[in-house]
DNA sequence: TTATATTTCTTACAATATAATTAATATATA
DNA sequence: TATATATTAATTATATTGTAAGAAATATAA
């Protein structure tokens, strides 16, 4: 396939979205109201570390900031490649869906058989 | 998550747009040209058999027509589970991208580090 | 009856997703 | 100061999903 998967797109989404504010906590909420569902650490952890090591991402430690507790902030910031494998995934589906009217349940859906 | 995987997204696309037509050849080509990839037949089978299982897509073998070689071709029918799953899809990818402009490479990509 | 085309289907392996847990480190409070 | 509590990063082990490679079936063509 080679395009983002779902996860990782909205992983993408939400640091491209959420710019210098864009570390693990503050991403798993993002995602978690875009998608109505919990995230675990791991869900968002794995697929990062892993965007990151493909290079679409980029993170670094910043400084411990003045709340208490945890270990210091890692932050995520797009890279070039990383917006146009974003852009990508975004003109794939629009190539999918432009044009094409809201569906209701019954139109293309079969009920023979 | 529950939402459609990316693959399984575009192989209920094509289902759903080819109708009559949905086939296993059918769908390779038009999921092939949608993303300008070559999708081995595995990569068409095995998800959609998948999805056939969890009930979101239902299959039934129609009798030989007048080209020769090839098994029965097996039709595949979107269920309204699919169309459910696949219009959900298709909202949350709204809800990302409606509202947000075009992006260009420069806008929230950092160069710094 | 042999060749060739078209299709389904399987299997084995790779990649990805996710839950569960551990470890680190800050402030708050007794 | 010592202990509690909050917040964060990171790992690991398992489940799920994706994909390539190719076998098997079955039609017409030569």
């Amino acid at each position: 396939m080679k395009f983002l998967s779902r996860p990782e797109e909205l992983l993408l989404h939400a640091v491209w979205e959420l710019q210098e504010d864009a570390y693990c906590v503050s991403i798993r909420k993002h995602v978690s109201k875009l998608t109505g569902k919990t995230w675990s650490f791991g869900a968002i952890y794995v697929p990062l570390h892993r965007l990151e090591k493909k290079g679409l991402v980029k993170s670094y430690l910043v400084d411990p900031i003045p709340v208490r507790g945890g270990k210091s902030r890692r932050i995520y910031k797009m890279t070039p490649p990383g917006l146009k494998a974003l852009d990508e995934v975004r003109k794939l589906h629009d190539s999918m869906w432009t044009g094409v009217p809201e569906f209701s349940s019954e139109k293309k859906a079969s009920n023979e058989s």
